[in-house]
DNA sequence: CGTCCATTTGAGCTTGCTCAACACCGGTGG
DNA sequence: CCACCGGTGTTGAGCAAGCTCAAATGGACG
């Protein structure tokens, strides 16, 4: 089985023993994920807020390539996008500094989230402490320092982002 | 293009801009790497040590599939292995101690690199550190720390280990 | 209005980093 | 032979980024 977000944004995540978490990758409508080698998955999806989302059989992949080669290059596509992913995400999560992870976390998402420079966040700190290998805490100390800075604006609702300055993150981002 | 080696140890890497590095991945005889969506290359790749590499032609890929179905399984395959490997180490990266990263590497370098317990690491300890996002002095602190309660052997040379108790490093892995 | 949950903020601490010195080893040349 | 050297690894001392623990704030909802 492999699944594809029609709306709304899964957390997909592994855990240590001792509850420590690790969310690999938000997915957004039109996100693929979930595609393995083995009989059962290596992580664990969850809906961050009203999702609806398609399952695929994973016959269906060799079934469909042949039918309808789109589909194929779809997935091995989406495929190479997570492992593209994974590989910036390391370079966060192993040598950059909580200000860099949160800047490149803000920029993606306005990338995926919003055509301007404003967009509302589907997940909660936690989430996004557990993306970025930080703690709740450092994250919000992190955004209200960025709206001192003025590179910001956080109204009132906390969920939601306006960035008034892209190029100062960029060069936060490194 | 994507290459294949045939003998010694490959380093697949990415920097920032000041010159930090992530390893994201060691090949060693056997891995595939470097397969990507993209014309260019995202990351780059060295040589640890004496390295004999075969490189395939992209193009090569979808022609062989039609020729030779197994290649282009095995193709996918590594491309899968690759993300898993990838979402193992960005929990490592994001949620684990210094001492869990080593222990986690340590049995990582035993099962690919040796039949027994005993092994020669190829890499030096600044790659180990770019690899577990540590510094060189944590890895050399842990290492003979490790050393110290009797979990692992450090002959002379350095780069050469035995695993004493694979079952304690295990629970130190989480 | 009170409760619950998410978020923010503060204070102090710890892990892992930085800076610095030292040890070790293989190669090179006097 | 051995002194020197550069590269690699180890060890020590002090520091700081980010964590932990704790309390305060602020909505949302019954």
């Amino acid at each position: 089985m492999f699944y594809e977000v029609r709306s709304g944004t899964v957390r997909t995540y592994k855990l240590l023993s001792d509850g420590r978490r690790l969310i690999d990758a938000f997915h957004f409508a039109g996100d693929i994920f979930g595609i393995e080698v083995g009989a059962e998955h290596r992580f664990s999806a969850e809906a961050v807020d009203d999702v609806s989302v398609v399952a695929y059989r994973r016959s269906r992949l060799a079934m469909a390539s042949d039918m309808d080669p789109q589909f194929g290059d779809r997935v091995m596509a989406a495929t190479l996008r997570s492992l593209e992913r994974a590989q910036s995400h390391m370079l966060l999560l192993g040598r950059k500094t909580a200000e860099e992870k949160m800047a490149t976390f803000l920029l993606d998402m306005a990338d995926r989230l919003s055509d301007d420079e404003h967009f509302d966040l589907p997940m909660q700190r936690a989430d996004i402490a557990d993306h970025l290998g930080l703690t709740i805490e450092t994250v919000s100390r992190t955004l209200t320092r960025f709206a001192r800075k003025g590179l910001i604006d956080l109204p009132a609702s906390s969920r939601s982002v306006t960035l008034c300055s892209k190029a100062a993150l960029q060069r936060l981002e490194v």
